[in-house]
DNA sequence: GTGATTGGACAAGTAGCTTGTCTACCTCTA
DNA sequence: TAGAGGTAGACAAGCTACTTGTCCAATCAC
């Protein structure tokens, strides 16, 4: 039984984003940035974007408030994050990006692009270009990658 | 700080699997398969493919046999297969797609395909064929579709 | 035949999410 | 200004899908 057309885009498009991850966490670990995983490096974008805390990172991530914390927790550990209780709000303990943190965005957004790269040069810039417009315009109805990077998880 | 355009497309893909996976889902469950996961399927496709037992699908999947066992015992539970002991080989116990395990795939296929179409309708179908193509050849050194569907779980 | 490999099963552990519950704190309004 | 309702965070228990470890029975290779 022959797998449909559409059926095999659903695959290469998980394909994809896998081989785009694991190439990037791979050069992340060697780098010093080991045990970190997408949706790490994705809650650290939030949080730098603004979801200063867990119930607010929940909400942008389409997870509960209590995964969120977790998720946190572990940035935290990890020195990516800190957190400090609000001034002007005793019940909020503020999130904020550590310099440990920034560069992990840094590093890891310049892997991705050299991924990007790579793929530019094997089908071509202008063809990579378009490839990347069209999912854009296709799954533009989608919020920021939300809870879509909370249901990819596990790792090697 | 701007994402990169690699991290960017990194999250364009994984956010287009997800739209087609969410839609077929919606559609699989209201024609009366509900509770199916991609992994569900796929892995009913891999067993229609060949993967008989719950070692060798677990090859194919990456994940353990165990894994592979759990997953199939959910799959037969849901009348998708049905497993009878190898009279050549009394270890194995043969796994095979029942008639409903085939309705699955052909109406979880056709499904697969007319998100496509809507998909062809709305960016061109040559652009989406270009845009297959291109994903084909950037992702044609993973295989079948194994770990990626492995770590793709979790669902509404 | 005997040792190594394989398939399947059982058990325990792990990771990351969930729901439920609780307390402390803030805000709005009568 | 008191009290109702909402919000932030923490703790606990439970779920799911995976893992590793162990075991036994059947088969294979020499």
């Amino acid at each position: 039984m022959a797998r449909s057309r559409g059926a095999e885009l659903a695959v290469l498009l998980l394909g994809g984003f896998h081989t785009m991850v694991d190439d990037v966490q791979l050069e992340l670990a060697r780098r010093g940035h080991a045990g970190v995983r997408p949706v790490h490096e994705f809650a650290l974008r939030a949080v730098d974007a603004g979801a200063d805390t867990a119930s607010e990172l929940g909400r942008r991530l389409s997870v509960t408030k209590q995964a969120a914390a977790q998720t946190l927790a572990v940035l935290e550990q990890l020195g990516y994050v800190s957190r400090e209780t609000d001034p002007e709000d005793a019940r909020r303990k503020r999130v904020r990006v550590t310099p440990r943190g920034h560069e992990l965005m840094t590093v890891g957004g310049a892997l991705f692009d050299e991924v990007r790269d790579r793929w530019a040069a094997q089908v071509g810039a202008p063809e990579l270009d378009a490839l990347q417009a069209h999912l854009t315009a296709l799954v533009q109805r989608r919020s920021f990658s939300a809870d879509d990077l909370a249901r990819f998880d596990r790792e090697s």
